[in-house]
DNA sequence: GACTTAAACAAACATTTGTTTTAAAATAGA
DNA sequence: TCTATTTTAAAACAAATGTTTGTTTAAGTC
């Protein structure tokens, strides 16, 4: 099919989408280096030469993953922030959405409108410091914090700028724990996925541990019975 | 040099142990697939051959530097522990153990009985489902949830078992994220180094939102004015 | 000193790696 | 149809990989 302009680089709708997937999910699991192209070539279903063809190299396939990755987590944040955020925001409504996003995250590990892998992908690529960390950092760790210290800060006006981004990590490192450990956590529940009792359970505490911690509470450090609250 | 009987796996001084030790820090760094006997042999200053002359395979030396980490990491901690938490635990003890605890842990980024590595190739290892996660699980993972739920359980007698493995869960997330995150984190910081000045303020905060959230606290929620808190 | 053995080393090994080449197949436009 | 271009496929490539070999060195034993 010898037509398309190869303007858009999204407009491939077979081999090329079919090697980023493969390899994103190939990458996500054991990493760069333990991946060959072989593996992914035959996951793609396609031949070994498809690789070199589409992506001149292995590691430029990495950059294109990488890349393809955060557009979707961008352009899904962006709606979900969309969804959840008014735009004109009082403070009753950012508490609202602060509980909203501690929510959606958390749930997010049992069912998603992304590929769990892509999560894990980035996950590894912050820990090692590869040159995709760049993109990353504009395109998904800043953004996310931003977007959360600006939550915190229209929940709790009297917060510090330190104040708030120690907040906005304490909440993002409690949740990306559950997706990092995730093997251990649940070996050591003796389940083979996390259930939605228990991550029902984990919103539970997280919510309650930082809107207590943030004064948002009605009361003060009674836990809820039965946690009845829902939204969404 | 034909005398050493070999018994105990640690008394070789030489080569052995320089081989483990470069092994240990470019698997933390790279990972196992990107990282070459070749490099390995080269900063440990040795023949490429000594991999397999003392450990039989490149996979064998990973399982070996991997147990040799997990030793030194169970040493340290028990002797941290004892340290720390006295036979007999009270209440107040249990509390104040609590926060040495947090203390010690965030302060170990940034110096530490043991090298930085350690914990980033346990991290590595947590992430990927390896074979050597049972190893880890079993005298990593495991001891240390254990350990400090038993302090949590100890400073709070009200707390049930699935409120305390909550608690432990988010203590150690927002602890871990500053070592999982620690690239992105230290670049929004525009900082080359976590310095002493910034850790502080992280532990106050962990410590303060812990103990907030578990009731611990003498003033509920009010926030300092300053950060006047200060202890050790 | 003869003998043994652990260790180190350089060289070569076989395999796997990412990549390139070459040609055939497929597709679109004339 | 013919032609041009894109895509696929098999094979081969060079480089890098983990591993093995044969030899040498050094230390301990008789």
């Amino acid at each position: 099919m010898g037509r398309r302009p190869k303007l858009l680089p999204d407009s491939n709708d077979d081999t090329r989408q079919r090697l980023i997937l493969a390899a994103g999910e190939l990458f996500a699991e054991k990493g760069f280096g333990d991946t060959s192209v072989r593996d992914i070539a035959r996951m793609a279903g396609a031949n070994v030469a498809a690789v070199n063809y589409h992506f001149t190299s292995k590691e430029n396939l990495y950059l294109e993953v990488v890349r393809f990755v955060l557009g979707q987590m961008t352009a899904v944040r962006r709606t979900a922030m969309a969804d959840i955020v008014p735009a004109a925001l009082t403070q009753p409504q950012a508490v609202e959405a602060l509980r909203v996003l501690i929510d959606r995250e958390i749930r997010s590990y049992v069912s998603s409108d992304l590929p769990r892998w892509y999560a894990r992908l980035i996950l590894r690529c912050i820990m090692s410091k590869s040159p995709v960390l760049d993109p990353i950092m504009e395109q998904a760790f800043r953004p996310n914090r931003q977007a959360l210290m600006s939550l915190l800060k229209a929940a709790c006006p009297h917060l510090s700028d330190e104040e708030t981004r120690l907040w906005a990590y304490s909440i993002t490192g409690q949740i990306v724990f559950y997706n990092f450990a995730r093997e251990p956590i649940l070996l050591l529940a003796r389940e083979k996925e996390y259930t939605e009792k228990f991550l029902r359970s984990v919103v539970a505490h997280i919510t309650r541990v930082t809107f207590s911690g943030l004064g948002l509470d009605k009361h003060p450090v009674r836990r809820p019975k039965k946690q009845a609250g829902k939204k969404s």
